[in-house]
DNA sequence: TGCGTTCATGCGCCTATGCGCATTTAGAAA
DNA sequence: TTTCTAAATGCGCATAGGCGCATGAACGCA
């Protein structure tokens, strides 16, 4: 169901979080949180969700999470991921 | 900004309605009612809601009000949406 | 003008959800 | 074991949002 998918990206912390783990990489919850001045319970609580709606997966590597788009996300919802961010993108560019 | 397109999606009654829209059809609010079996007012602040995230448009036809998907809406938002159907349709076959 | 139908909206209620604060857990290093 | 950093979570609070109920507004028709 898509509905959690939307749910999951209709909030702005999880939606800019989403967009920066779209650059491929990992990315720990303490970088997420400073790129998006968050404290880190507001920030790993995002990052649950995230993971519960399957856009994310996450990696313990020491005393870090690392966070990274779910690589087996099905293609369907895929799709939707790709559009949100190229939205996103260009209402960026636009307002720029 | 998609928040606003995610935000009105992310909500079963309303992402029923826009599949029925989806159709290219007109269809009233009591129409859309009966199909999804939700009272009058409930009906009606959805697709406020959805109106205002420009996702529809409607119009007024005697004592009736015709609501269809946005024609205009912009591309980048369309290939949400688009993207948002046929992942739902495909979730739909998957279930059955 | 009066009546029926369709839709919007003011109001209050209740639940969901996002938040901060504090604590706990996990792991590394001393 | 102690101490540090990173992350998760229990708790309570405040707001957002979905709902029903009742009313009002728009329109057609007699």
């Amino acid at each position: 169901m898509p509905l959690q998918i939307l749910t999951a990206l209709a909030e702005p912390t999880r939606l800019a979080a989403i967009r920066i783990l779209a650059d491929g990489q990992e990315h720990c919850v303490c970088d997420l949180m400073k790129q998006l001045d968050a404290t880190q319970s507001r920030m790993s609580r995002h990052m649950q969700t995230l993971k519960q709606a399957g856009l994310v997966v996450d990696r313990r590597d020491a005393q870090w999470v690392r966070y990274r788009l779910n690589p087996d996300l099905p293609e369907r919802y895929r799709a939707i991921l790709d559009a949100v961010l190229q939205a996103a993108q260009a209402d960026e560019r636009i307002a720029a």
